[in-house]
DNA sequence: CAGGATTCGGTATAGACAGCATGTC
DNA sequence: CTATACCGAATCCTG
């Protein structure tokens, strides 16, 4: 089907045309037959690089281009920020476009301006929660990995928020993504769509199993020369001399760096100057980017060509490595499954050297099909490789025999709603009735009725969870007591609103109310023992260390569970760990040492840190709202967190381009306050952080003291949060 | 006796969304 | 509670 012959306007037919895009692929020309450009609801369950996107992009130009608004629903900011970055290529047809994650966002009334909005599942449902108007609007939903729905813990939001979209807007067109799974006809079925399904490929991808020297596949053999001792390495040689890279993944953290390491004496070798000089570039950049002791390995490696990806890395080295790769500098990426779903990334060969993973319930266990289908699907570039390979490694003839049927031959599973728990529940009963989707049980239940647990299970088994839902938000003063109506409270509002799980925002209420004296550690910890925290895992050598801090700090928990309770002793640890974590972040050890002293990356201490600023603000807020102790300490605490520096920074740090060690090295030298500093001469600053963040400095301060008002030494914001209190009464 | 191979025991185990208001080194 | 791979240390083997 030629794209000239669809029913769109001339500019956008031209828009692709100048692009090279003359004709659909099949499974495209099959999404147009069954109603893409008609306004038919639509699931394409096909693989990825397939051309799910230009599926999304049709429909969604169709409907902007007729008056209505798109709204693009991703799983990743990454993926996020990827799909932004293309959808402003249409700036030239007059179409706006804007982006709304929760680390990335232009404020939710002015991003109703834009055509097409990309945002998070999470911040789809938060804008709703927050009752934005222009979502009224929309004319179209494209949600991308729709499959998505299976997981636990993200899924429910998915489901719901589709669900509330579809609700408010009957008449809008829905065009879901999804990945091969089992059961797409139900999941179609569920949105009232046409199902395309097709295991089309633009590029030929050959799975097969790696065994005693020979890369086995359906219909061919292929011997692979053996100069190392490991397979896996020889793969990945086998593949640059063919002119491509490779993508290799594996099961935990530490075998990603390790076989990245172990890969670079025999990848060095096949470098070009050229490769070696461009790769020396990044290298240089990485490790001006981060001084950690990972970020010297993974600088060593690049050099050699080889890198490793996990989610211990910060994103600006993520992204390094990622166009490091792109550009086909970097012969060979050993990740974890960061790499497996969302961003598109394409390698000519992808070797899967663990088909296991270990899960704290079950032990090593098999990979989902569907999770190996998605990592063999990054293999082959369209218009790029020749073909892609998909590579399992066996060690005996039994296992690539397993191999074969497990994931070779075999068929995605079916992805079930985990909408059915409480804990899943809890926060979207309280958001739909906040929102006024629903004003009594009946309507409740009604609204349920449309979500896919419902379709799969019928919401009958919902009905006793949703009554455990509704005794908790009573309970906890989220919803008004009258038992014949679901009206929420004020609190029950804030909640909803600042999106946190109903639970973590009871448990931080109990304990501001219970809480003795709050030290920044009792704070910490309350933050810590919540359900929206994640917390760190205890090693065997930190019992020790851990255990002898609870001794030593005992009057500042809220509450030490019985030792002898393994359990839930086990995990109290785990909350104390990771406020240790924080402690130190905002005590400015650097990260480097918190690395090491935690076995973790810098990513995840900013991760963490992001976290724990976000349930720190929900603290503040919750103390504010009900006139609790705590309010002042824990928006101190916040800024610390956001900063990872101690309170006598707090002044310096209102300044941009001021962080931690900056903020300090000023501190130290005496200039204490943004006053003291604006009284400095220009020379002392310049010789503390150079001359061009001093020029910054002045230039902020500097304006504050030209003004007119006063040599106050609080020129900046402090907001004082007094007098804006509100207390209610419950 | 040195150096490499082998075995044994201890140990650790993927990822990532959200509020708010603007810019770390 | 279920497994596995890796690491380092101790031990064994070989030239």
């Amino acid at each position: 089907m030629k794209i000239e012959s669809l029913d769109l306007s001339d500019e956008i037919k031209r828009f692709y045309e100048n692009s090279g895009i003359l004709e659909l692929y099949p499974p495209q020309a099959k999404a147009v037959e069954k109603g893409l450009l008609e306004g038919k609801n639509l699931l394409a369950a096909i693989p990825t690089a397939s051309g799910k996107t230009l599926l999304a992009e049709l429909a969604m130009l169709k409907s902007v281009l007729a008056g209505g608004k798109a709204l693009y629903i991703v799983p990743l900011r990454a993926l996020a920020s990827e799909k932004f970055r293309r959808f402003q290529e249409f700036s030239g047809l007059g179409i706006r476009v804007g982006i709304s994650t929760g680390d990335y966002d232009k404020r939710d009334e002015g991003l109703g301006i834009n055509d097409i909005i990309v945002a998070t599942s999470e911040k789809t449902d938060s804008l709703l929660r927050n009752e934005t108007a222009w979502m009224q609007e929309i004319s179209v939903v494209v949600a991308d990995e729709v499959h998505l729905i299976d997981s636990p813990d993200r899924g429910p939001t998915l489901e719901v928020t589709l669900a509330k979209l579809r609700r408010m807007n009957p008449s809008c067109q829905i065009l879901a993504l999804s990945a091969t799974v089992g059961n797409a006809d139900e999941l179609a079925a569920w949105l009232d769509a046409e199902l395309v399904l097709s295991e089309w490929r633009p590029t030929d991808l050959m799975e097969g199993v790696f065994y005693n020297g020979t890369f086995y596949c359906r219909d061919k053999e292929k011997p692979v020369e053996q100069p190392t001792k490991d397979e896996a390495i020889n793969l990945v040689l086998d593949t640059i001399k063919e002119g491509g890279q490779s993508l290799v993944f594996e099961s935990s953290r530490k075998n990603c760096m390790g076989f990245a390491k172990k890969a670079v004496s025999a990848v060095k070798k096949t470098l070009s100057k050229e490769d070696r000089e461009a790769l020396a570039g990044i290298a240089d950049e990485i490790l001006e980017n981060s001084e950690t002791d990972i970020s010297s390995v993974l600088a060593n490696c690049v050099r050699a060509g080889t890198a490793f990806h996990h989610a211990g890395l910060t994103t600006p080295l993520r992204e390094l490595v990622e166009d490091g790769f792109r550009n086909g500098k970097i012969k060979l990426i050993s990740s974890t499954p960061t790499l497996a779903a969302g961003l598109n990334l394409p390698a000519r060969r992808v070797v899967i050297r663990s088909y296991r993973r270990y899960s704290s319930e079950m032990g090593m266990q098999p990979i989902p099909v569907l999770e190996y289908k998605q990592m063999a699907g990054r293999a082959g570039r369209p218009r790029l490789d020749p073909y892609g390979e998909a590579v399992l490694l066996a060690k005996s003839y039994e296992e690539l025999v397993f191999l074969f049927e497990k994931y070779i031959e075999a068929g995605a599973e079916d992805i079930w709603s985990k909408l059915g728990t409480e804990n899943a529940l809890r926060t979207h009963v309280l958001s739909t009735i906040s929102n006024g989707f629903a004003r009594t049980k009946e309507e409740l239940m009604d609204f349920l009725e449309a979500t896919f647990f419902a379709f799969q299970y019928s919401n009958f088994g919902l009905s006793a969870v949703v009554d455990e839902c509704l005794n908790f938000l009573r309970q906890e003063g989220m919803l008004e007591k009258d038992p014949d109506i679901l009206v929420s409270t004020v609190l029950g509002k804030l909640v909803s609103r600042l999106y946190i799980d109903p639970l973590s925002a009871a448990l931080i209420a109990k304990g501001l109310r219970e809480a003795g004296t709050l030290t920044e550690l009792t704070l910490l910890h309350l933050i810590c023992s919540t359900p929206d925290m994640r917390l760190m895992y205890m090693r065997s050598q930190d019992y020790q260390e851990v255990n002898d801090y609870v001794m030593a700090h005992a009057g500042e928990f809220s509450r030490i569970p019985d030792p002898f309770n393994i359990a839930e002793y086990e995990w109290f640890l785990g909350e104390v760990k990771t406020s240790l974590l924080l402690m130190d972040w905002i005590h400015e050890k650097p990260e480097n040492e918190i690395c090491l002293k935690f076995g973790i990356g810098e990513g995840d201490i900013h991760s963490t840190a992001d976290i724990a600023e976000w349930i720190m603000h929900v603290a503040a807020q919750l103390a504010g709202l009900l006139g609790l102790k705590g309010a002042k300490e824990a928006t101190e605490l916040e800024k610390r967190i956001r900063y990872g520096a101690a309170p006598e920074l707090m002044d310096l740090l209102d300044i941009r381009s001021v962080g931690r060690v900056r903020a300090r090295k000023l501190y130290e030298a005496g200039f204490k306050t943004t006053a003291e500093l604006a009284a400095a001469s220009p020379e002392q600053i310049a010789a503390l952080v150079g001359p061009k963040i001093a020029e910054r400095i002045f230039k902020q301060i500097g304006r504050k003291g030209t003004a007119p008002e006063s040599t106050t030494t609080e020129p900046l914001e402090k907001g004082s949060p007094e007098g804006q209190r509100t207390i209610s009464d419950f």
